[in-house]
DNA sequence: CGGTCGATACACT
DNA sequence: GTGTATCGACCGT
C-alpha cells in the first residue's frame, strides 16, 4: 500500500479502540514469510484500554499496571502489532489503537483464512475444519506465523498488510459481550468489549473465564 | 457438538 | 511464588 493509504488507515486506527472495531472487523491481515501468505479476513476482536483512560479504568489490560518491557509497544503509535506469550506455548496478537501513548488496542480473536489455506492447515494440523482455522486468539496467531518476533512492528508495511473495509460494519451487524478469559472485573458485564461479526462461522466459542485451581507442582527425585 | 482437564514457560510481584 | 487476553486430546452425547 501506499503511504498515504498507510496514513489514512492509522488515522482510522487512532481512536478508542471500541470505536475503531467496526472498522476492524471485516479488515483483512496478512503476514509473508518464506514459506508464503497467509491472509485473515477479521471476525472477532476485544478491546483492551490504556491505563489513562479517563472513561472506565481497565483492570483486564496488559497495560493496567504501566510501561513493562512486554507491553512497550502499546504504548506506541496506532497500528503496530503487540504480542505475547502466554500459557508456557501459545502466541496472542493485537492490533495497537488511540493516539500515540495511549496504550490500548483490539485482541484479535478469530477470522476466516481467505489467502494461503494450504499454508494454514499446515500451521494448524489439529484444526477439525476451515472454519476453526483461526477461530480462537492463538489459533489466529499461528495461522499467520506471529510470535514475539513480531511483536512492535508496524502492520502497515511489509511484510504485513492491513486492509480496512471501504466502509465500517454497520452496528447491527455487529454482536458484544464480555470479554473472554478476562478473570475478575474486566471479564464482568460492565466490560462488553468483545465484538463479533453476528453469525460468522468462525467466531470463537464464548468460555467464561475460570480461576484455576493451582496443582502442587513438585518434582519427585 | 460439548464438557473436563492437563500442559507449559514466561512476566511480574 | 503465582497467575495467565488458551488449546487440544479425550470421551460422551
Amino acid at each position: 500500500m501506499s503511504a498515504q493509504e498507510a496514513a489514512g488507515i492509522r488515522e482510522v486506527l487512532s481512536a478508542d479502540p471500541r470505536e475503531v472495531a467496526p472498522w476492524i472487523l471485516g479488515a483483512v491481515l496478512s503476514h509473508s514469510t518464506a514459506a508464503g501468505t497467509v491472509s485473515v479476513r477479521l471476525s472477532e476482536v476485544e478491546a483492551y484500554l490504556g491505563p489513562h483512560d479517563s472513561h472506565q479504568p481497565d483492570p483486564g489490560s496488559h497495560t493496567f499496571r504501566g510501561r513493562t518491557p512486554r507491553n512497550a509497544p502499546m504504548f506506541g503509535p496506532a497500528g503496530h502489532l503487540y504480542v505475547y506469550f502466554t500459557y508456557g506455548m501459545h502466541y496472542c496478537a493485537n492490533i495497537v489503537c488511540g493516539p500515540d501513548g495511549a496504550a490500548s488496542a483490539l485482541l484479535l480473536r478469530a477470522g476466516e483464512v481467505v489467502e494461503g489455506l494450504e499454508l494454514a492447515r499446515s500451521r494448524r494440523p489439529a484444526s477439525r475444519s476451515d472454519n476453526d482455522l483461526a477461530s480462537g486468539p492463538a489459533r489466529l496467531a499461528t495461522v499467520l506465523g506471529l510470535t514475539t518476533a513480531d511483536s512492535g512492528k508496524d502492520a502497515l508495511a511489509a511484510p504485513y498488510r492491513l486492509v480496512l473495509p471501504a466502509t465500517p460494519v454497520p452496528a447491527a451487524l455487529i454482536g458484544s459481550g464480555p470479554r473472554v478469559g478476562v478473570a475478575g472485573d474486566g471479564g464482568s458485564h460492565d466490560y462488553p468489549w468483545r465484538f463479533w461479526l453476528a453469525g460468522d462461522p468462525t467466531v470463537s466459542k464464548y468460555k467464561a473465564a475460570v480461576r484455576r485451581v493451582r496443582r502442587t507442582v513438585r518434582k519427585d527425585p
